[in-house]
DNA sequence: AGAGTAGCCTGTAAGC
DNA sequence: TGCTTACAGGCTACTC
């Protein structure tokens, strides 16, 4: 799934091959009637060709497209499904594409969305859309004071926390389990119960799970088209060298014990009975 | 207010 | 073999 790894990969590739160019026409699929948020299919048109893009930032796993002329800025969350991708005019149809936005170098931007879950805004400050995400886990500033903060009062079980984007920002089911499992934690301890030391080891299993998943230019799970892929259609290597994530029965590469998996906050979760203790 | 859950979607896998 | 059901999960809307 599209988690903060796959948004940055996808960042990373589009600042490389997309910088610069005009968008000079748009298609939306007419069976997508929840995509565009906020505006008239018709006025994103009007708005968006013309324009070009002058930078591509990420904000927890929107990605944020700042737009030539003081058009504005044009937002992209991949929610479940959705990939973005880079093709030349005249490629194969991918399917399941709901809108294309055609470039002036003979080249088009597909967003292909089985689930049609994904969401677009044009807006003039992108903190319309972003203003309740919690802190970016990558950056500097977020310290072991800024996860106790985002952890503070929490009662409920720390994996849910994790996975609540007004919390911190970025993490999915994936790098949550990965997060929880470097850092020695159950998913049901509440979230507001860790120790220091333990506040410790969840801030850089945090870290260390999203730069394994950056490392590895995301995670592409089984082989169907629900799969995150990036800008070129390749997948991400991130499966390979998952701790726990989807391991159920398979041994701990840290200690031998076969990973479990249990249901928190209504997601499966997949942890080590033995390095994950209750 | 915080926690828990149904619903949005559709292909895949499991179960009968 | 073929049909039905459960499941996957990011997020919003809703209830308790």
């Amino acid at each position: 799934m599209p988690e903060l790894p796959e948004v940055e990969t996808l960042r990373r590739d589009l600042e490389r091959s997309i910088l610069g160019r005009m968008a000079t026409e748009i298609w939306i699929a007419p069976d997508v009637p929840r995509l565009v948020q906020g505006l008239a299919p018709e006025e994103l048109r009007q708005r968006l060709i013309g324009a070009r893009f002058q930078g591509v930032q990420r904000r927890g796993k929107l990605l944020i497209f700042l737009l030539s002329d003081g058009r504005g800025y044009l937002l992209l969350h991949r929610r479940m499904s959705g990939n973005l991708l880079h093709r030349r005019n005249g490629a194969p149809a991918d399917p399941y594409t709901r809108f294309v936005l055609s470039l002036d170098d003979d080249s088009e931007l597909r967003f292909v969305d089985l689930r049609k879950f994904g969401r677009l805004w044009l807006v003039d400050d992108p903190t319309e859309v972003t203003a309740d995400l919690g802190p970016e886990p990558l950056e500097e500033t977020f310290t072991i004071e800024t996860l106790a903060e985002a952890l503070r009062r929490r009662q409920a079980p720390i994996k849910a926390v994790l996975l609540d984007q007004t919390a911190i920002a970025g993490l999915g089911n994936l790098y949550a389990d990965e997060a929880l499992h470097l850092a020695g934690l159950h998913p049901r301890r509440p979230a507001a119960g860790l120790t220091l030391d333990e506040l410790g080891r969840l801030h850089r299993g945090i870290r260390e799970a999203l730069a394994e998943g950056l490392h590895d230019r995301g995670s592409s799970l089984g082989t169907s088209l629900r799969d995150h892929i990036n800008l070129d259609g390749s997948p991400g290597e991130h499966q390979h060298h998952v701790h726990a994530f989807r391991r159920t029965g398979q041994p701990c590469l840290r200690c031998g014990t076969a990973i479990e998996r249990i249901k928190v906050g209504g997601r499966s979760t997949h942890l080590c009975p033995h390095c994950q203790p209750a």
